[in-house]
DNA sequence: CTGAAAGCGCTTACAG
DNA sequence: CTGAAAGCGCTTACAG
């Protein structure tokens, strides 16, 4: 598997590397007569050259490298991100790398550490709770940085999100002119902020119309399970009752939880569930969902990570994109 | 963001850069005495100092880097398998490039392409119809790639598959057993081996059976809208029917028609389908499903991988693996 | 129009 | 026990 390098190409039509090189990146202001460029072109071709981008990475200290960080790449909603991502990404001339921490500050950290000595040029993040530490050590290094779908509390930097709290604001308030007798508002205990952004719209909005809000969180582990469990200890079915599910793994969770139980929707309860997933398609009730903007988000992601590599600057454009509240049947 | 470099160290330290090399890597061989150990050790924490892995690959002509391309990193299917090669990847200290090529074999050859140029140590590829060009390339160059979920039926290559064929002649002969009046088998219009091996397995065993097999082969690109036109044309309600989704994205466009069409299951047809995927959980019914062991999948190919990288050879060692038939309701 | 040379950050025989 | 030196495959001022 020895490859062939500029060298051979060298030897072979007779020219230095430097020539070899100059032809091979077509640089305008050098003029290498038709002649060499020709055999040149010709001897690569020969010899099946293919350019080593690490010795390249190593010159121009650019790998062309950027790395992703998300929760989970086999959860549908990351997945989706990383696919736009990498297309977007691939137009602009970088390869991606993908890793998953599990919600895990170490592995977290351990990822920035691999993706840095691998030399990338930037990272695209979704912060977990406790990153600060290793989100600070790239800033430090003005290693360039964006957040996607998350973002920091203590520290400023370029990211795209929606409008969390809006969106969850603006629901509640759809919902309380249906005349709920109780929501019930399906979240994480966590504290990611953007999270209890949807909390806190919601909560907000709810506050001052006297409507119950019954709270379920769940910890990260056994979504199903604590859904099912906490459902089953909360759902009063002699009231009107609304579910606000605010990702799709719990509205997985929860929509499971109501096949199984044979409770409908929205004849017996009302449900609205955040982001878009295939499986919402096959429960029997079409299913109002908020929707995300994923791919404008992923290409906005990669455009500011891009910027901020050619150009570092410390204190970021956040940019913030409108989710739309997708109206079906679930809600009566 | 200029990294420190072994350089500086042995500069601070006021000892050779060949030393530093020797300490960080904690050669066992060559002794070096306690003290200048210590002192590399504490200056390198010092100004926090991180190895460049690409200097290192180039030396080394290693990356640790492997590539994975798949059709299309957001579908479930690819996500899950990437989740496990990730994990399995990483314990053994390799990084992970991931590329989809949407069945295009352009975008194929493009991404072996790309991913050779960035000095990958391997590929585990999914292989698309047309893409043998791109392989035989990279077969001539002997570099070690493995395949996986689907196979070649020119190149034998080390690759890791489950037992298409028979589990597919498994699930007819059950229905069979079942006294249907006719089996409608939903799969792809594709060359591709491992689905024809699906296809081939339930048309064996339904052959000597008399029943009548209708076959329903959509393209890649409109399935869900194929799928219902198809269904709609096909699906004969009078007759006790079973159909047999060959793909997780083929059972997702059947359930939704199913669902849209208020046509009840197991009541009014039956189905099985393949690959899991959280969807299924949604249907009002339990689907019965076949499952891929994608885990240990994934975990074998990156092993296989490994050994080819380690010590290159060219016929390989094919895997394959058990499909399990998960029966729940959908089957009457 | 073309080439010799330095250098990116590492590793590793080899010499002492 | 430690260092000088070569070299991995590139790029790019600089000189001619």
């Amino acid at each position: 598997m020895k490859r062939a390098s500029i060298k051979d190409i060298a030897r072979i039509a007779g020219v230095s590397v430097a020539t070899v090189s100059y032809v091979l990146n077509k640089k305008e202001g050098s003029r290498i007569s038709e002649a060499t460029r020709d055999k040149i072109l010709k001897v690569s071709k020969e010899i099946n050259y293919t350019p080593n981008k690490i010795a390249k990475s190593l010159k121009m200290s650019k790998s062309k490298l950027i790395g992703l960080i998300v929760a989970d790449i086999s959860n549908d909603f990351y997945s989706n991100i990383a696919r736009s991502i990498e297309d977007e990404a691939m137009k602009m001339g970088y390869t991606l790398l993908i890793g998953s921490c599990d919600e895990n500050p170490e592995k977290f950290g351990k990822l920035t550490e691999l993706f840095s000595e691998q030399q990338v040029d930037g990272m695209i993040l979704a912060p977990v709770t406790g990153s600060d530490d290793a989100i600070n050590r790239l800033v430090r290094e003005e290693y360039p940085i964006v957040t996607i779908d998350r973002y920091l509390q203590n520290i400023d930097l370029p990211g795209v999100m929606i409008n969390n709290f809006e969106i969850s604001e603006q629901i509640c308030g759809h919902l309380l002119r249906k005349n709920f007798d109780e929501l019930i508002y399906v979240g994480y205990d966590t504290e990611l902020p953007h999270l209890l952004d949807r909390q806190y719209g919601f909560d907000k909005c709810a506050e001052k119309s006297g409507v119950t809000v019954k709270r379920i969180l769940t910890g990260i582990h056994n979504i199903t399970e604590e859904v099912h469990q906490q459902l089953q200890d909360n759902l009063d079915l002699s009231k009107k009752t609304c579910i606000y599910f605010s990702s799709n793994k719990l509205g997985i969770a929860g929509l499971r939880y109501l096949i199984d139980n044979n409770i409908k929707v929205p004849e017996n309860v009302s449900l609205v569930a955040f982001d878009e997933t295939e499986a919402y398609y096959l429960f029997p009730t079409e299913v109002s969902f908020v929707r995300q903007p994923l791919e404008e988000m992923a290409r906005e992601s990669v455009k500011l990570l891009d910027s901020q590599i050619n150009s570092y600057t410390q204190q970021g454009k956040r940019a913030t994109f409108h989710a739309e509240f997708v109206e079906r049947n679930s809600v009566e």
